[in-house]
DNA sequence: CTGTTAGCGCATTCAG
DNA sequence: CTGAATGCGCTAACAG
């Protein structure tokens, strides 16, 4: 069904159905006409010549990791919100956590094409740098830091560096025990490396110091965590708060340390006594997470974690988008935002919730 | 840069480029320079104007109504496995669970185009049956039954039923205890009425009986899941076990439950000894779920839940739908694929893990 | 207000 | 093998 078709069924030029489709002058009873005969016929213009003639879509691509995660969710949804009301609709593309699907599929939105491209990165190779430089769609970048493209990022350092505190105070009640650290790859500038160096600081700060064999790299998947934390707990008798790059990881060190615990025997004394015991084989090691999953918290009552601004995050590089699209705004735009450390209930006094 | 432009600098005709992009008759000599210039310009033809003329875009959209789902994600996982396979990309777009949503969607990847759509589906309106009537593209369902398109769904009332029978065996150690249900629209056939009826059989299969009190409908999300539980534990005070829909739905009734223990007195004795005590005010409400989720599963220890093969009907989805793409298969194609009963350990001795 | 016309960038005839 | 010409479905001048 084309324009054309429905010109002639209506009796009119293909321009009139044209304007009519788009708000033009056409006189009330051509418009009529079109109108019915549309109906009849169900016919739907194509959005394929449309674009390749007004060269817009009303569309944005959203270049995301994976499609799993409640962050992510949440920045797609502060987007996809902007998005709507401003008359543009969204597409998603999941990259599995692989960095050259990224560049692919924002290579596909460019030249589908659409009007805009929002990646939600993990991290900037020198195959994203040169597509953000050439790009002939704009592109706002979210959760990582670049200078190639708009971007809006959280405080990952600042986030880490208040948990690396927080830990090494709740550590100075375990005179012998230690904290661990399980991140994810430093090519990740945002979780990975700004979380750790952060975490790192923090400690430092109190006094504390996380030594290499106390660290270990993790994938964004609750198994990853899970085998991270069961090796950390096999290899170390002292730890006794295992700090993770994500919530995600957290889940799964929680996961291994109940495990862990059911096979080293049960244990002898409720925890609720003790804020001054440490592990020694059973006693209640600690799990501290980044990102204030909801999911978590609901099923284990929550454990010390930072909540960033995702939806927020999400807003704000839709609007930049959107302005660079429409206003063809030309100033570069670098958004910090910043963190807020959510406490875990009756954490501090040395028991995590059951 | 266009097609044009390329040819004049390599000094050919833009059908000689078209043909070398495309795998047709060019001399060596002119391969090179066409090779060399769109090396130098990082030339990348238009998709758009492309499947304007091919009709083909090597891209399938899959409508989901919501993303952060682990549900959700295995269908896709296994649809995008498929599709990259064989030479396809994967474009998303979410509806947050509206179902006009959805049909609209659907329109804009017909007239975007794409070449073919999967649809997660959670109810068909008529607006939906229009559609799947009128739809130049194929189309395959995922997750709902009908007979106007290939579908692929899985076997909610059977999975129902066995989550029926399992309750209500649990129910007879109870003697005074009653299970309650929370549920999800009817008008999701799938999650929300096979399920619920799926589980009244079972009960009743086993000498039980579901009272219209001990049912609730929430929506797929946590806090919904904890509005309804919190809302039967204050009204019934005989329940011992709630069932829910959905493994998140689960989660937010779990929390519901640790904050109704927590408000109405901490715990007097464990819970470990006591398979025959049931609940007034105290005692352990238990939870079930559908999906398998396994967050949940890796940190509360898991509940007795159904596992569907939800990454399998992404596949068989996805195969389906391109083999009427390419293939122009004509046979309509149902698909029912069944279930794994999930038990919980320690779950039927009467006692949840921690 | 209306119809005619000229492309948008590309793939594909069809003559050379 | 190659280039010129045609049109995919639509919109935007333009001249009525």
């Amino acid at each position: 069904m084309t324009i054309r078709e429905i010109a002639q069924l209506a009796g009119v030029s293909n321009a009139a159905v044209s304007r009519y489709l788009n708000g033009g002058y056409v006189s009330g009873e051509k418009k009529e006409r079109i109108k019915k005969v549309i109906q009849e016929t169900g016919y739907q213009p194509s959005m394929q010549a449309r674009t390749l003639r007004t060269k817009k879509a009303c569309l944005v691509g959203v270049v995301v990791p994976k499609i799993n995660s409640e962050s992510i969710s949440r920045v797609t949804e502060g987007v996809g919100q902007v998005l709507s009301e401003r008359g543009y609709h969204m597409l998603l593309a999941s990259t599995d956590n692989q960095a050259d699907k990224e560049v692919m599929y924002m290579k596909i939105f460019e030249n589908y094409p659409v009007d805009g491209i929002i990646l939600i990165g993990t991290m900037i190779t020198a195959q994203h740098r040169k597509f953000l430089k050439e790009s002939r769609v704009p592109v706002v970048v979210i959760g990582q830091y670049t200078r190639l493209a708009n971007c809006v990022y959280h405080d990952d350092y600042g986030a880490g560096k208040a948990m690396g505190r927080a830990v090494g105070r709740a550590l100075a009640l375990y005179p012998e025990g230690r904290a661990a650290y399980i991140g994810v790859t430093r090519e990740d500038k945002a979780a990975g490396a700004a979380r750790e160096d952060g975490f790192c600081a923090g400690l430092k700060a109190e006094g504390q110091e996380l030594e290499e064999e106390y660290r270990r790299v993790s994938r964004f998947r609750m198994e990853a965590g899970y085998e991270a934390a069961m090796d950390l707990l096999k290899k170390k008798d002292d730890i006794v708060i295992i700090s993770c790059a994500t919530d995600t990881i957290a889940a799964g060190a929680m996961e291994a340390i109940l495990d862990y615990r059911k096979e080293n025997g049960p244990e002898k004394e409720s925890d609720t006594d003790g804020s001054k015991r440490y592990r020694f084989g059973n006693s209640p090691v600690k799990v501290t997470g980044f990102g204030d999953n909801q999911f978590l918290k609901a099923v284990t009552g929550g454990i010390p974690t930072v909540h960033f601004a995702y939806k927020t995050s999400g807003i704000k590089g839709a609007e930049l988008l959107l302005d660079v699209v429409e206003k063809e705004e030309r100033i570069p735009v670098e958004m910090k935002l910043g963190f807020q450390f959510v406490e875990a209930p009756g954490w501090s006094g040395g028991q995590q919730a059951e």
